[in-house]
DNA sequence: GGTGTTTCTTGAACTAGATTAAGTTTTCTT
DNA sequence: AAGAAAACTTAATCTAGTTCAAGAAACACC
């Protein structure tokens, strides 16, 4: 049930079984169908979620109505509104399961007792927060520096699957474009 | 000289005078000229800088040779390149001061001693790493959702006096535009 | 298998912002 | 104070990507 959140802690910081056996009861654990929500725009948003199998998305509705994708969340990653967490407001996105997901919740009313019996996880999660900032760098780049196309190429380059795994019109949201351009770039090349 | 950093971290963290003390002999001091560099691309990072007083940006040279501002940094916040400082590799961006900056300087080297003794700042950069995941979000919203113009009165309301203490073309290049639209901007609502 | 819904594709018309170019103003250096 | 450099402004032209519209294809449900 929780081995692979285990497992990913123990690449960080020290984790025993008897770390394990500390931490199990604090974790709850949930089924997302595809398309359900784990937290919705209004609400407060009161976990912390670890994927251990499937995809989510965090996405919010724009003025206009449409969906805008911010970013996805696949195996071994945490998924969360620190915004809502944190200062318990209502959230401004969604965390929606883009196919059947199995996810690992961490409610944020035990977190602080976690920490406190288990005092390595919060270097384990500022570990993971300051890869996070490292990659909320280079995504900055990404969109500032690259044309809606290039960004097309160097996603798919880089995560050649993904592309089947997610619907197109989220990964073009994804991306910063329409589906329309995205069908026009794919129809360029061939559908790659 | 740091107390502006013991009492930013007092804020987040039990943090007294003899945790200060101890702390003090790992930490530097650094004066940045205007224009002066902390960090250079192609370089490894080896520090994260707490903002003493003054201004910071992170940018980054575009293939184009155009400068593209990424981020700014001002008093209380710490900045760094973590993908650079954490697997010594050549950095993409480049920090550099503004205006005559002084900082607070956490070397690399030192800071698995800092965190073996001070553990509570664990905590402490957890937290702010969770408060910059949360700003993060925000900005990829303002980036995806609103026009280029929106942005500008959106930033400008949000922080007043931000407009006049960095060059209008790095603000410019922030907010994801050209010099000359934003003089249009400006033009347009009598130079706001 | 049939029907309804969602997603993808296509093409024409449109537009927010970029590019190009150059003049003006401000700041910096000596 | 003078000159050079940097930053800001202005306007015409251009373009990457959007919008609008609708048909085709794929998927979901009964």
């Amino acid at each position: 049930m929780y081995t692979a959140l285990f497992a990913h802690i123990a690449q960080y910081v020290p984790f025993s079984d008897a770390d394990a056996t500390l931490l199990q009861p604090y974790l709850g654990h949930q089924t997302v169908a595809r398309k359900e929500h784990l937290l919705t725009e209004g609400h407060v948003c009161t976990a912390n979620y670890f994927v251990r199998q499937g995809c989510l998305r965090t996405y919010l509705v724009t003025e206009k109505g449409t969906e805008q994708t911010i970013q996805f969340g696949i195996e071994n990653w945490w998924l969360t509104d620190y915004a809502s967490l944190d200062n318990h407001l209502p959230s401004q996105f969604n965390i929606q399961a883009i196919e059947n997901t199995e996810v690992v919740v961490l409610e944020q009313r035990v977190q602080e007792e976690v920490f406190r019996q288990l005092p390595q996880l919060e270097r384990y999660f500022r570990v993971l927060l300051q890869k996070s900032a490292a990659a909320a760098l280079f995504r900055l780049k990404f969109l500032y520096t690259l044309s809606g196309e290039a960004r097309y190429h160097h996603f798919n380059d880089r995560f050649p699957g993904f592309v089947q795994r997610v619907p197109q019109y989220m990964l073009a949201s994804y991306l910063g474009f329409t589906p329309e351009f995205l069908s026009k770039i794919r129809a360029k090349v061939g559908h790659r």
